[in-house]
RNA sequence: GUCUCCUUCGUCUAGUGGUUAGGACACCGGGUUUUCAUCCCGGCAACAGGGGUUCGACUCCCCUAGGAGAUGCCA
């Protein structure tokens, strides 16, 4: 049987890392195995449901480059792959449960829920008050609860006795007591949506998954879900809990992390094959050295055999050099389309950029490439090239070694061999600071560094030089004027 | 509390009885360089602890400790 995996997000939030990285490993697996791929909204919960998650998953994969092969977008023979739009059938299974004995009906409200657990000195779970009800009990139950206008809920009989056992792909077999499972889940709420256990198991099934690739954290609650499989009658699918990804103090990643959601990475300016390559290298490896991976790659390589048991955390920082070494290796036409975005979020150019703007940008290609962490940095690196800037301070502009009249001085003599740049190549002018810093008896990066904060406004910066015949050299000189008589004003 | 799972450098990891325990990020040094980056070179740094099994354990078994997750009419 060929394979079928699917990716199962409920839309309650924004696409996060770790439900991505669950995608991707499915995505990856299918396509290592020539299977399919499928998207399934899980939409169960009407309470925290939202139409931005929704559009914010279209959104996240879009953008990520990863196509679902059925999905309610798509389309399939499997659909709808909205939870919501079956909805029919999740109740007719839980029926079906209802006569075979192996679910029954609950009429404990939620105060009552609440009062028993306040009561239990140690969280034991439901105390099944409802399981064994006699029919004259149930009738009684049944009408003080549509009296107060609610419905009973539907839960399942955890056998009382025994244990329930399921193989892992990677952490082998996993047995449990059936007596520590939680007591009776609830599988139909009051609304009459089905929980996830339930509309999982039917869905997986009528899908015809092979394969759940999930986190870790389902462990729990593998063994309910064979067992209702096994109520049902039905052969449970193979199963594969990934380990999750934490944070740095060991917890589940979470916003006191920093970003955790795809789209805020986007905003930052990452790109989708670095944070597709980094995220798939926390709990996956491919051998001792490689780690460079186009999604391509990943589509061929990915196994299941190579995935790691232990949790990993994330790590922004090689995330961030993962990504700079995605820019520097990305062609010059293309990092300019994505950067002009950016760059127009920085009110740095006009959008759309004017013709000059264009061309100063294609200029400072190379010299941004190798300084770039995201995408998002460009406004602040290069916007003293659109627009003036000038030192918060004409002061930063003194090196350590000098004083303000020596800084003058040497601004001076350097100011004209900014001027020389009209007729004199890059090279020759380097060569004539070279010379000119020697006869002032400074050195060479002194001489360059009040230049630099003349022009660019801050003490780090591309190279000056060329700067300066990106700004044009009679605005570079203009700015340098500037700062000379700023810092005549305070000798 | 209970249950389940996990445990190699700070972090991601390679490693499946015999290795100087390898790589990458980070960090620290050095080189290139007009600053900052890039790039190059080098360094620091790990088998959680204790018992076994074995001629020999990071690798197998047990215990302890630590961590995480679950324990919902959320997924």
């Amino acid at each position: 049987m060929s394979v079928r995996v699917r990716y199962a997000p409920s839309p309650t939030g924004l696409q996060h890392i770790g439900g991505v990285r669950t995608a991707l490993f499915n995505y990856f697996f299918a396509r290592s195995q020539g299977g399919k791929f499928i998207l399934r909204v899980e939409d169960t919960d009407q309470t925290r449901y939202s139409d931005e998650s929704l559009q914010d998953l279209y959104d996240t994969f879009e953008w990520l480059g990863i196509k679902w092969d059925e999905g309610p977008d798509v389309g399939g023979d499997f659909g709808p792959y909205v939870q919501s739009e079956r909805f029919d059938l999740y109740r007719e299974y839980a029926d079906k449960l209802l006569e075979s004995g192996h679910a029954y009906r609950c009429y404990c409200t939620a105060e009552r829920l609440e009062e028993m657990r306040a009561s239990q000195k140690k969280a034991t779970g439901y105390d099944r008050r409802c399981r064994d009800l006699s029919p004259d009990e149930e009738k009684k139950l049944a009408a003080e609860l549509e009296e107060k206008g609610l419905k009973p809920v539907i839960r399942f009989k955890i056998p009382l006795d025994g244990a329930t056992s399921f193989h892992d792909e990677i952490m082998g077999d996993i047995k449990r007591k059936n007596k520590d499972i939680n007591p009776d889940p609830v599988i139909l709420k009051g609304d009459g949506f089905p929980t996830y256990h339930l509309a999982n198991v039917v869905d997986d099934h009528y899908m015809q998954i092979t394969h759940i690739l999930r986190a870790q954290e389902w462990i729990p609650s593998g063994p309910l879900h064979v067992l209702l499989y096994q109520a049902f009658g039905w052969e449970p699918p193979k199963y594969c809990h990934l380990p999750m990804v934490m944070g740095k103090d060991g917890q589940k990643l979470s916003k006191r992390h920093g970003s955790t959601s795809v789209r805020e990475f986007r905003k930052e300016g990452y790109l989708p094959e670095a944070l597709i390559n980094y995220v798939s290298l926390i709990g996956w490896s491919y051998d001792d050295s490689r780690e460079f991976f186009t999604i391509k790659e990943l589509e061929e390589l990915f196994t299941l055999d190579k995935l790691n048991k232990a949790p990993g955390v994330f790590d922004y920082k090689k995330l961030a050099w993962f990504n700079g070494q995605y820019i520097r290796n990305t062609e010059d036409a293309e990092l300019k389309k994505q950067l002009i975005p950016f760059l127009v979020e920085a009110d740095v150019i006009a959008d759309p950029p004017t013709d000059e703007e264009q061309k100063v940008i294609d200029n400072f290609m190379e010299l941004v490439k190798p300084r770039l962490k995201t995408l998002g940095e460009i406004g602040s690196l290069v916007k003293f090239l659109f627009k003036d800037v000038e030192p918060e301070d004409p002061e930063i502009a003194v090196p350590k070694k000098l004083d303000i009249a020596k800084t003058v001085e040497v601004l001076s003599a350097g100011r004209d061999l900014v001027a020389s740049l009209k007729e004199n190549s890059i090279e020759d002018v380097e060569n004539s600071f070279r010379s000119k810093s020697e006869e002032l008896e400074v050195k060479l990066g002194d001489m360059m560094g009040p230049l630099r904060v003349g022009v660019t406004g801050s003490n780090v910066s591309p190279p000056l030089l060329e700067s300066c015949e990106l700004i044009g050299i009679d605005e570079s000189l203009r700015r340098i004027d500037r700062l000379i008589a700023a810092l005549k004003s305070r000798l």
